[in-house]
DNA sequence: AATGAATGAGATTTCATTCAT
DNA sequence: CATGAATGAAATCTCATTCAT
């Protein structure tokens, strides 16, 4: 969909905008995510949002990008490090970018559009981690006895599952589990 | 408050409103429930959900304390079952519950009364569950390398995993995951 | 209007309601009667009181009568006592009963059938205690500067306004006024 | 919460709202006011009004400080009258304010808000009209039996009760109320 | 670039009352 | 006598969005 305004990417305001969502939905959840709020803590009032943003949607969709480019960065670099199996599930674990994850699903349970650039994304971090995993088990001669695609989802599937119970208030077993899938992942990293 | 009217439990509308609810869940998602959407469903005037549940939290809890106590009698079940394993992932696994499960999660996340019941009920499986595949292992002397407990958790997240993949229209490498997550699962019923 | 049910004056049930209005509007105002509230004080369904009352307004009216009865009862025995002008203004300045006739002027507001009502009862109580005390003023030979009804008027009036005012918060000034009304009226009973 | 729309005290709809508010409050009392029938009432639908006001509560307020600052002014020049006690009851027994008054009382029985901001008020004009009545009985060497104070306060009260059973429908007595009222203040303006 | 104004649609909930049984 | 069921009407308030300026 074409911009309709003359809205530069490069706004102040614009910026503004993007990092009170940002924060709004790390620290509320999507379900605080309204126009209102969204301009309250942008220091904006809420059409302005829609002078930069067609609409919500593309706003969160943008957010989405930003965070997850960032993360894919970050997903890249923990590759190249010296124990690439624990960086990243160092990245996945990081209670800021699962809350992100968390509530992006939730926006993405009833937004196509979230959704489609979500499983997008998902899938480029799951070949570059596949593709990474693998040149590493092969490099340092790890025999791992799981695909690493499925070490990855693994990893990918338990940091959701304990963002999601903390969320909810729940952290039983946590700590036990934690320990046994770093220390699964040590073998991994050939420590 | 107190229920003011004389409401039944086990009138045929009332019923009619859980059943409503919970096919718009599986339907829609949770963000479909409305009061006037479910009672569109229930052929209901929305006033009147207000006559049989005080609000529509304790509707959901309503549906939700069902479905939880329906499956947690499954799972008693599987546990008694030859491969007690495979039958409880099968339960974790089957879509529909697990849809359940993951829109349950959609609404604790803004709705405490519902996240309070979720951790509780959560807390109740998975204690029955380990026990349940404790004796499993014992009885067969099956030398599990991981923990009851985590295996428990284990399916779980991966169950929800794949299911919120699926929510969004992603599904590279779920079929590789399951299938090595069910290999796995049947060394763990001794097979 | 007919009674059209074959409701008895004497019910248990029925008076059981009209005692929870009376406690309820003593206890949260006026704005607190509904028929939900008034059933949950008296134990009955609020259907239930459509069948002793053709409507809410019939029963704030039966209310308004029973208590207005009692009032004009102990008007009359005050009238008999030694210091009717005092015993009056103790009527009077009785906050529980002054808060029902401000609970009952706001029903009043807008229910012209208990306007009425209440009208045509203060009309009558201050009939009678004009009458009381012109015989009082006549039999002690008190020469009050004020007509007996204007006295009585005044009374109500100051009685309100202390009522009203404290039911906001407000009582600044009150215990100087109730002082110098009281030694006024004491020199109406020849005191 | 603060305002988050760019809603201009100025505003010529926001006017209208107020205006509407205050017309219907005298015109159907306290009782009518709800957002449907102030939006008919001033040309605007129900949600507008939350645009300029958060809350029925603030617009009420609203409407109670206009209403009550123009008096509190007509207060004031009352006092530089040559008859300040007379001017004072004027404005107390004018119907059209009394009105008023005795609206906000009933909504104040049930709002809080709206309660406290009258006791500040009326507190106010206490403090203001003893103060001048005071320098006024000492210019003029009135020498009242009552002090200031009770003699606004029965200004206050026998102004409300008057309006209270105007209101009801019921006015025997008043003619002669208001006479001995009157003849009385004469004595206390000196004349 | 920004905003004041406005709105349509919708949300949840409350209420008095009716009616068949 | 009593009640379960139901409803029409209404209440307050929220939201994303549009639009003229």
């Amino acid at each position: 969909m074409a911009k309709w305004t003359g809205a530069q990417d490069e706004s102040v305001t614009r910026n503004a905008i993007i990092e009170a969502t940002e924060q709004l939905l790390r620290e509320e959840g999507s379900a605080a995510l309204t126009s209102r709020k969204i301009g309250a803590r942008a220091g904006v009032k809420p059409p302005l949002i829609h002078y930069y943003f067609e609409s919500l949607d593309e706003l969160y969709l943008t957010v989405f990008r930003r965070v997850s480019q960032d993360g894919f960065r970050r997903i890249e670099e923990a590759l190249k490090s010296d124990r690439p199996v624990k960086a990243v599930w160092e990245i996945m674990s990081d209670p800021n970018g699962a809350r992100f994850t968390m509530e992006f699903n939730a926006l993405a349970l009833h937004r196509a559009s979230i959704g489609q650039e979500m499983a997008t994304f998902s899938g480029m971090v799951r070949d570059r981690v596949t593709e990474g995993f693998e040149r590493h088990f092969q490099e340092r001669q790890i025999a791992s006895p799981l695909a690493a695609v499925i070490v990855h989802m693994l990893m990918v599937a338990v940091a959701a599952f304990l963002t999601q119970e903390k969320a909810i208030g729940a952290s039983k077993g946590h700590a036990v589990l934690e320990e046994s899938v770093e220390s699964w992942l040590a073998t991994l990293d050939g420590v």
